[in-house]
RNA sequence: GUGUCCGUAGCUCAGCUGGAUAGAGCAACGGCCUUCUAAGCCGUGGGUCGGGGGUUCGAAUCCCUUCGGGCACACCA
């Protein structure tokens, strides 16, 4: 419709592509300031006329064709051209358009594969609020681009190898006992992992040992292999039952020690491309011509850190997927990790670097504080997410006593609303952990994305009649709250493509909340049960359509709906 | 010090590819359950958009500068 509109005022003013007037074209601050308006103060310098003469005329020649157009009345209100839709046409068109296939939702990925790089909990260390943040945020932008066509290989690059081992290592070998660990599993690794990181303080040898016990397991020794498996093996036992909770997964758990073996082969391949120079004993490839410090890539011991693991993974991915983006959600605080990893392979000589995105997000912080599981200031996802489904436990016991299925749907809303609250904000957002706000079901959260949800069918399952959309008379669906309903479900489409875009799934948790509340204002003032047949019959097809697109908005961002709350 | 991100209502934030009186939610106060789930809806109060310059017909939005805060700055990841 707005493009037909631009297209026949681009004839009708001279000088203008519609293409340009659709990028003017803005929905106006207040409903009865019209559907869409033209500010043509632009256009004056570019016609040299009086904007407001420019404004009448495009009011004018609109109105000449306003039922080709689709619209009712356009007026000029001083150099805006305001335009009001013909509701009829729009509501029609609009509901055909989420009738049909995939909720109108273009399929703009279709044939192309995007590698996703999320979560990766660093083995041996509880999976905190902060891991909790990439996994939520990388798992709802796998959602967005699956929805829009695209393959998504979904990787957990696991924090599997490094030095942190050796460190864990030694501090077993001084600290702790194999019963100690089986009994007590990753708090007891977690309990002698900070235990060293306070000795190494006054015994700076104890880091040396951690260093060499690393390059033993880069040398295959199979005393600190086996130690590694295992507390591998302990840790990934917690990652799972929340990746439960959360009812997430991936397609492969590739972590870095996966690229281990392909270490060798990249230092002789920067070797041959002349990148490499050795700097304290290290090798490095210099990146002071662009303004960075040097990316490390094997270390004066001779071991490999996280910048060569990084740079092989990357390889072994563009090899093994062919992928058209490479997506590394992670922590802000890795920009210049991502910078110099990007500039490496971009020196390398591969064109594809461009397509390698960081896509940082903010830094979770306790009471002010910095989280430190030394000092104890540390929060645990599978806390949050269990507390929350108590929560939800006590509100179902509360408002919705009879209930079938309580457990589950207990479930829902809890994660639900953790899920929710950390999408809701953009991601480069730093977030102060709070109770309160995490558990809040009230206002924008996803409890009551989900509740809309639920009373929308309640409604459906009470009417017992299936509408389709030849049935529906338009003439019943323009006043005002359900045209502005009506409006807002047709912004679905542009929201995901603005996540998809911007790698920011907030758009969808906003556009979801302006939905649900649309949706209630309409529940308030427009009876659906109680209208006469012809209104009941198309209001009923509304209240699916809303139905359709909240479930599927909440599932892209990983929330699950439940019928009934 | 260098780089980078953030600064909008008491709090948490939208708006930032420039446009009409700056919007939500929470908190506060006041209404609405004999009608489709009150986890809801309606209303009231509350803002020199950190400060100062500049560009523009027009700046929360772009540029410069300044202040405040976060983060990063090779042998941890």
């Amino acid at each position: 419709m707005k493009t037909k509109i631009c297209q026949y005022l681009s004839e009708v003013l001279s000088n203008v592509s519609a293409a340009e007037l659709e990028k003017l074209m803005e929905i106006p601050p207040e409903e009865k300031l019209g559907d869409y308006s033209l500010p043509c103060f632009a256009l004056g310098n570019k016609m040299n006329k009086n904007p407001a003469m420019i404004s009448q005329d495009a009011a004018k020649a609109l109105d000449s064709k306003k039922d080709t157009l689709g619209i009712d009345k356009a007026e000029n209100v001083g150099a805006y051209c305001n335009i009001f839709l013909n509701r009829l046409m729009y509501t029609s068109r609009c509901v055909q358009s989420l009738t049909g296939e995939n909720l109108g939702i273009p399929p703009i990925g279709m044939g192309k594969t995007v590698c996703m790089d999320y979560s990766s909990p660093n083995i041996a260390k509880n999976f905190h609020v902060g891991c909790l943040r990439t996994t939520i945020i990388g798992n709802s932008l796998y959602k967005i681009h699956d929805k829009l066509g695209y393959k998504v290989v979904r990787i957990n690059h696991l924090g599997d190898w490094g030095t942190q081992f050796g460190k864990l290592i030694v501090a077993y070998k001084l600290w702790s006992s194999k019963e100690e660990i089986e009994e007590k599993g990753i708090e007891e690794l977690l309990r002698i992992y900070v235990k060293f990181n306070n000795e190494k303080e006054h015994n700076p040898q104890l880091i040396e040992e951690a260093r060499n016990w690393f390059v033993k397991m880069e040398r295959d020794d199979a005393e600190a292999l086996e130690i590694w498996e295992w507390f591998k093996k302990i840790s990934m036992a917690e990652f799972e039952r929340v990746y439960d909770l959360l009812n997430m997964s991936f397609d492969f758990y590739l972590g870095e020690s996966f690229y281990r073996d392909q270490i060798p082969a990249l230092v002789q391949d920067l070797e041959d491309r002349h990148l490499l120079t050795e700097s304290q004993g290290a090798k490095v490839i210099d990146l002071t011509e662009y303004n960075m410090p040097p990316c490390l890539i094997t270390k004066s011991n001779g071991s490999s850190i996280y910048h060569s693991r990084d740079i092989a993974a990357v390889l072994y991915r563009k090899k093994t997927y062919d992928f058209e983006k490479c997506l590394y959600v992670t922590g802000l605080e890795q920009t210049l990790h991502f910078k110099q990893v990007f500039k490496a392979i971009e020196i390398m000589g591969y064109d594809w670097a461009e397509n390698l995105v960081h896509i940082p997000y903010g830094l979770v912080s306790l009471a002010g504080a910095k989280l430190s599981t030394r000092r104890g200031n540390i929060i645990y996802a599978e806390d949050i997410l269990k507390e929350a489904v108590e929560r939800a436990n006590i509100a179902i016991q509360e408002k919705n006593p009879g209930l079938k299925d309580k457990e589950n749907i207990a479930k829902m809303v809890g994660v639900g609303a953790i899920i929710f609250h950390d999408l809701f904000n953009q991601r480069i957002k730093n977030v102060d952990f709070s109770w309160k706000d995490v558990l809040s079901f009230e206002g924008a959260t996803g409890p009551y994305a989900q509740y809309t949800y639920a009373r929308a069918k309640s409604i459906l399952r009470k009417a017992e009649i299936n509408v389709t959309e030849d049935k529906i008379d338009y003439n019943t669906l323009t006043d005002d709250r359900t045209f502005a309903l009506i409006k807002t479900l047709d912004r679905y489409k542009a929201a995901v493509l603005s996540a998809a875009e911007k790698y920011e799934p907030s758009v969808v948790a906003r556009y979801i909340i302006s939905l649900a509340a649309a949706f209630n204002k309409f529940y308030q003032e427009c009876p659906i049960l109680h209208a006469p047949e012809e209104t009941k019959q198309a209001r009923l097809y509304i209240v699916n359509l809303v139905q359709l697109v909240l479930k599927d908005a909440c599932g892209l961002l990983g929330i699950e709906c439940p019928e009934e709350m």
